[in-house]
DNA sequence: CTGATCTACAACCATTTGGTTGTACGATAC
DNA sequence: GTATCGTACAACCAAATGGTTGTAGATCAG
């Protein structure tokens, strides 16, 4: 059963959200505690707007989840899309696991 | 004793290494077997130029090391760029993981 | 009802990115 | 020695990115 397919576009997505440090410090801040987003904003210095993007961008590759709470938007961490970017290093680092046996295998043969 | 200290515009490059499924499918390849520059170039529907620049970034970021051989320079790929990669989001785990406690912990009190 | 707050989004701008072609240069083959 | 191959790099271009300001719709406070 393939539970969830990521496409190489996903995958450019998920990991360019990454590419930036404002970014990754909200994912940090909203995994340990909730934040609504111009309580983010207030944290930046930056504008309303661009926090508001930034999270706009996080949201859309699942590491952010916002919750509408009165007139506020909660947002919280979402564990989804880093399980999803832990999915594809630990996939490479089976690759290199592999080639390193490969290895041994030959320096055995020899 | 800091082993390496990563800078946040350090994190940013390799994220956005990372970020793009032709260099995603180069540090595979270099990692299961090698390839020259031009080698790779042969595999993508883009120019030898645009592929040189693709290995150059993840250089860059030591998700990958040139070696000369002769004429050609040999591609391989550089677990250094990826246990960064890993040590980053594994930091991420382990904070889910103390909120999952924290939560834990409060509903124990109730 | 009115005013303040929180959010969303459009329009705009500068810089970066991912691609191109062209040029140059060292190493190899003949 | 000359032609070819593999690489590097500059210059250029279109599109995406990360920021801005401004406008507008909901929701809450008084």
């Amino acid at each position: 059963m393939v539970v969830d397919q990521l496409t190489e576009a996903e995958l450019d997505r998920l990991f360019q959200a990454l590419a930036d440090a404002t970014r990754r410090d909200i994912v940090r801040r909203v995994t340990v505690g909730e934040y609504s987003v111009s309580g983010l904003a207030a944290l930046y210095a930056m504008s309303f707007a661009a926090v508001q993007k930034h999270v706009a961008v996080l949201e859309r590759v699942s590491l952010v989840a916002k919750e509408k709470r009165g007139r506020e938007q909660i947002v919280r961490g979402n564990h989804e899309g880093l399980q999803k970017a832990r999915r594809l290093l630990d996939e490479y680092e089976a690759i290199w696991r592999q080639r390193a046996e490969r290895i041994a295998d030959i320096l055995a043969e020899g």
